[in-house]
RNA sequence: GGGAGCGUGGUCUAGCUUGGUAUGAUUCUGCGUUUGGGACGCAGAGGUCGCGCGUUCAAAUCUCGCCGCUCCCA
């Protein structure tokens, strides 16, 4: 009894289940009324609260505001770009009425800001002293989801950022997208504890309107890569139909150079994936909204006095240590109910306080990521707190870093790169330059170019495809 | 675009063929006993049976329409 309180499939039987079930059952998320729409609940909003400050301070030490712009864009801007908007209009959800009226210009509900930036940067920006602009907004889009729908990952609305600067020339943006791109990157690796591979885009899948687009790309446990993250080269392709347009210092004016970047709460939904297991959430202890419960565990009412002030002394410590503590004290719930449930919501380090611990002076650690229990002394106890989440941090990214490198392949074949993209392998494939290829393998195989590498240039091999003189090796995956 | 299935307390569910006012579990509240890996007893709370029209003395159950959800195929 009792065991369907918990995820009741394995991760490794079925997968889409286990996902939806974990995310549900340990209350970050709850569906919405609306098809294709969650709720964040408090767990979930304080994941992303976390990563919101990591990132927000990483933007404010390279030079980044934050703004906040409307979520009503005319239809006039987003046509202004045309490529841009023939791509996102297929999910664009629009405002045709207020009350009982007809509106004149149907609105957007924004799907993406870079039209809407755009023509107030055009408004701000007179000379190269204005430049470089470099401001970030933390907002939501939308865009219609019909198919399948997965919390954090396909949502018809979804909490992000984008960035968006503008530099007087192209060099200096396009440092400013590997810039952003480090920097997601060390963020989502110190921080979520994902292994990522950063790259290219190939012209196929880049963001639409964008000169080239970047990417970090990580593999999920059922084969699939997720693009976690996207810092775009825009060049002048915004800039002219929006008239970003400067002065430089002989007076003469030039359009401006641009980039936008952004991440969404897809990085949770990856957390989950890569991380959790079959009893349910494996938090990184950075984000976790919890990263210490104290379990008291005693059977007379003397033993509660004294485990109950113990309990406090180590909570109020930890508490000054700036440590994310709760100690849970509920009374009608037994130990073994509550380690279940604390395990199933994926708090990294669990600290049992029984008499037996007391006697001896220690209390029992328990790790979430992979189970070990052990005795440690209440003396020090603080700075081994301090420690092991550290460790448990570093164990969790080593172990998924690893698990990527394994399943990373290269091949030289078509075959084997169906073979081995059956396994659910990021697969190293070369290719030629006609583009043809890529949407062939596409189309046959459901898996495309997810990320070309900086080292990925080979022209001494034949395109899996047609046989002809490779140009790039790209990693291929089947995609969320 | 084509096909299939489902909708019953917060959650999961029985009942529907053969019409008679809804079963069980879980959850929730109170009291008591419990507490080192998902405790138990007792008492109690909680349902416009997705919505609407119809048939009938009587509809969760039968007819028709609508809405919503899920899955499969293009």
């Amino acid at each position: 009894m009792g065991k369907e309180i918990g995820v009741t499939v394995k991760k490794s039987e079925d997968f889409s289940e286990w996902y939806t079930q974990t995310v549900i059952k340990s209350e970050l998320v709850d569906y919405a009324p609306v098809k294709g729409l969650i709720v964040l609940r408090p767990d979930g909003y304080s994941i992303w609260e976390s990563i919101k400050s990591s990132l927000d301070k990483k933007f404010a030490a390279t030079g980044h505001r934050n703004g906040f712009l409307p979520t009503l864009i005319p239809e006039s801007l987003l046509t202004k770009e045309k490529d841009h908007f023939a791509g996102f209009n297929p999910e664009v959800f629009w405002v045709t009425k207020s009350g009982e009226g007809e509106l004149g210009d149907r609105l957007a509900l924004r799907p993406t800001s870079e039209t809407l930036a755009y023509t107030l940067f055009s408004k701000w920006i007179r000379s190269w002293r204005d430049l470089p602009l470099k401001i970030n907004f933390w907002n939501t889009a939308l865009r219609a989801e019909i198919k399948a729908t997965k919390p954090f990952l396909r949502t018809s609305e979804f909490l992000w950022q984008e960035g968006h600067t503008v530099h007087t020339n192209s060099d200096e943006a396009q440092k400013e997208v590997i810039d952003i791109l480090e920097l997601y990157k060390k963020t989502v690796e110190e921080e979520l504890a994902i292994p990522v591979i950063t790259g290219k885009k190939s012209e196929k899948e880049k963001f639409v309107g964008a000169v080239y687009t970047f990417t970090m790309e990580s593999l999920m446990p059922d084969g699939k890569a997720l693009q976690m993250g996207t810092s775009h080269f825009l060049g002048q392709n915004f800039s002219k139909p929006f008239e970003v347009k400067f002065a430089d210092k002989e007076n003469v004016e030039s359009y401006a150079w641009q980039t936008s970047w952004g991440v969404s709460w897809r990085l949770i939904g990856g957390m989950i994936m890569v991380h959790g297991d079959d009893k349910g959430l494996v938090l990184p202890p950075r984000v976790a909204p919890i990263q210490v419960v104290v379990i008291p565990i005693y059977y007379s009412d003397e033993d509660r006095e004294k485990i109950e002030k113990v309990s406090k002394e180590i909570e109020e410590k930890l508490k000054n240590a700036e440590i994310r503590v709760q100690v849970d004290n509920r009374e009608e719930l037994k130990p073994g109910f509550k380690f279940n449930e604390w395990e199933m919501k994926g708090i990294p380090l669990r600290i049992e306080i029984g008499p037996k611990d007391l006697e001896k002076n220690q209390v029992t650690f328990a790790r979430r990521h992979n189970r070990q229990k052990d005795d440690q002394a209440i003396t020090g106890l603080v700075e081994r707190v301090v420690s092991e989440l550290d460790k448990i941090h570093n164990d969790m990214f080593s172990d998924a870093k690893k698990i990527l490198e394994d399943r990373t392949i290269e091949v030289e074949t078509y075959n084997d790169f169906k073979t081995e993209l059956e396994k659910g392998r990021l697969i190293k494939a070369p290719i030629c330059d006609n583009p043809k290829c890529e949407e062939e393998i596409k189309e046959e195989t459901s898996a495309d170019v997810r990320v070309i590498t900086s080292d990925s240039d080979d022209t001494s091999s034949k395109c899996i495809k047609c046989s002809d003189q490779s140009t790039s090796r790209p990693l291929f995956a089947r995609g969320y």
